[in-house]
DNA sequence: ATCCTTTGCGACGCAACTTGACGCATAGTT
DNA sequence: AACTATGCGTCAAGTTGCGTCGCAAAGGAT
């Protein structure tokens, strides 16, 4: 004796089974899942094929024959209902979001989060903000980038690799070469840095561990193997152990004092480097800042793009390097016009 | 003459118009919502009461009766169903996104999403990615600066303001003050830098467009008066005249070329800076960069983080610059070792 | 204080809708 | 060629969703 609810249950159930787009699910393929959810889903086959046909006239969902059986998919992608409802102040944060998200996520990544965002955007245009880019900005800090892409059946199918734990075959373009190359991946982890997506992974039955950036791949074909981690991996030890991805510079950390001037420090009054972070104003304006940070190459890239408005007091050994770094920096703009010169004439147009 | 499929629409309309948490809506008001929402839906007053009993036997939805009424809310503030369901790879897609906004976005607008990044983290321990965060990593590039925290209660009505378009009364503290004072604030737009949000508004009756941080409010409290925004105002180009953002240096685009060490410069040649993007390798392995970009601070801030192991060649002016600050920075650190003392002893440990 | 409106809820009855069953047609498989 | 799987038209059964009515209670208005 099926109550309005438990209707209502099965639909919500059968509507969730079914994948966006093609190749879909068969009906009986439904009806299994459908039971394997929750036994009181137990219903005859003609009623799954009964109540498919009547959702799709609600719901943006068709089926496609194939042979004697119909497949069942959603039709439009970004269809999107969820419940309970998104709310205003929720959208307007996943529309912030996904403009920060915009010059950071590798492209190919980001289209599946789009009808998120597109949803977000429908809510807010019932409101006043509905123009809302008329109303926020974001200002990025970073440059703006942009990543090479990554086609995007390889990103589904390293995705799905990692997500199903088996290898994969892939054709690969080293970076210095011309041709790609067939290898079989064993899939361990995945690194992304700068928007570029490096797999973690061994190839073939050799045993070292290298990266593989994504959008060197191309005709990926997941096979039936199941990779094999290790038993001792872990993607952190191996970042830091390994030099390649440049984690910290040391696993010290550094008792940082710096002087930003006035304009360029302003801001480090109210953001914090670090929890014991100080920053203390100067006569004339300067403040100095006082953490203990992490002893990374990011630290030094960013003090660095202060260029002469911070000057790095302490420790001695960082206030040298940046020391060491500006008489390099003189010399590349040395008034010895024959170095720049030299450059120049190096620099002639050959493009790649 | 409701069909099984109206009424699992009706259901699902019904359970989207249940707001999540305290205070709740009230039977009559979810109707009316309803009624106003899609014709169909128009049923008795019995009926809307009796599904949400019985649903409230399957969802997490609850009532609490206030005098004669009873309000109808969700209890766990997590609770998500969507459909079409999560794809795993968009879920893992979701999870590498919370982890990039981690470090970028403000505090408070985070746990706005959270439910999203909970539901995708589900999803995901279904999978053999289940302990995916052994299996991923994300390399940020910039320093982990801990932005403000900002007050949920604050954050809310902002946004509230933003959207329903009104002004709003609140504590603020200056930044060189000790108390806070009441202002109203007439917001016109938000901005979004290095995780600091501001507001930017007009305050009482003034006309003069200033910014205020919100992590320095307190105390919201929204009135009924509506915001008046000034016909010609576009916070674009607010954002472009006023020099508070520091936006674009200048609106020309510059045509770059730098040298890039051979180290630095690796990965030019495959991001692109610009689409003419041109990235050269030279003998000796210095990387010419060639592309037109926009000439912003940002560019400058980018630049200059490559320290010594860039050097620009072009434009003209903006060498310059680049030599320019060399000569200051061997300033800075240089080898006039009363410049050095000097800072030292201007830095004596003053705490604010 | 009293009346009126609003809301909730139990009960009832009926229309009709959902569901399972059966049978046939067809496509693919053994 | 036989068999299985799937779809679909049809039909009967019964149960369930839904409108209606009536009563109770709370709160606001006069």
């Amino acid at each position: 004796m099926p109550t309005a609810t438990d209707t209502t249950l099965r639909h919500l159930a059968m509507l969730a089974a079914i994948p966006v787009g093609l190749p879909g699910k068969s009906t009986p393929r439904i009806l299994a899942e459908l039971r394997d959810k929750n036994p009181d889903f137990d219903v005859a086959t003609r009623t799954v094929q009964r109540s498919l046909e009547q959702l799709s006239r609600q719901f943006p969902i068709t089926s496609e024959t194939r042979g004697r059986t119909n497949y069942w998919f959603w039709i439009e992608k970004d269809a999107l209902t969820q419940i309970p409802a998104m709310t205003a102040t929720t959208a307007f944060a996943l529309c912030l979001a996904a403009e920060h998200l915009r010059p950071i996520m590798p492209p190919s990544t980001l289209p599946k989060l789009d009808p998120y965002f597109r949803h977000a955007r429908k809510i807010l245009d019932g409101t006043d903000l509905g123009r809302w880019t008329d109303r926020a900005a974001i200002i990025a800090q970073g440059p703006s980038l942009t990543p090479p892409d990554v086609s995007a059946d390889v990103q589904e199918a390293v995705y799905e690799a990692l997500m199903t734990n088996r290898k994969f075959e892939v054709q690969y373009r080293g970076k210095h070469e011309k041709e790609s190359k067939a290898i079989v991946l064993n899939p361990l982890g995945i690194v992304v840095r700068n928007s570029i997506v490096y797999l973690v992974a061994t190839s073939w039955k050799y045993e070292d561990i290298r990266h593989y950036v994504l959008h060197r791949m191309s005709e990926p074909r997941l096979t039936d193997e199941p990779a094999q981690t290790p038993p001792d991996f872990r993607l952190a030890d191996h970042l830091g152990d390994d030099g390649a991805f440049a984690y910290p510079a040391s696993d010290e950390k550094l008792a940082l004092r710096a002087l930003f001037d006035a304009g360029a420090g302003a801001h480090l009054i109210e953001s914090r480097l670090a929890p014991d972070h100080r920053a203390t104003e100067q006569e004339g304006g300067r403040v100095l800042v006082e953490a203990t940070v992490a002893d990374t190459a990011e630290l030094r890239w960013w003090l660095a793009g202060f260029g002469s408005l911070v000057e790095v007091l302490e420790p001695e050994s960082l206030r040298e390097e940046f020391a060491e770094e500006a008489r390099r920096l003189a010399g590349v703009y040395g008034t010895e016009s024959d170095d720049s010169a030299q450059s120049d004439s190096g620099s002639d147009r050959k493009s790649s």
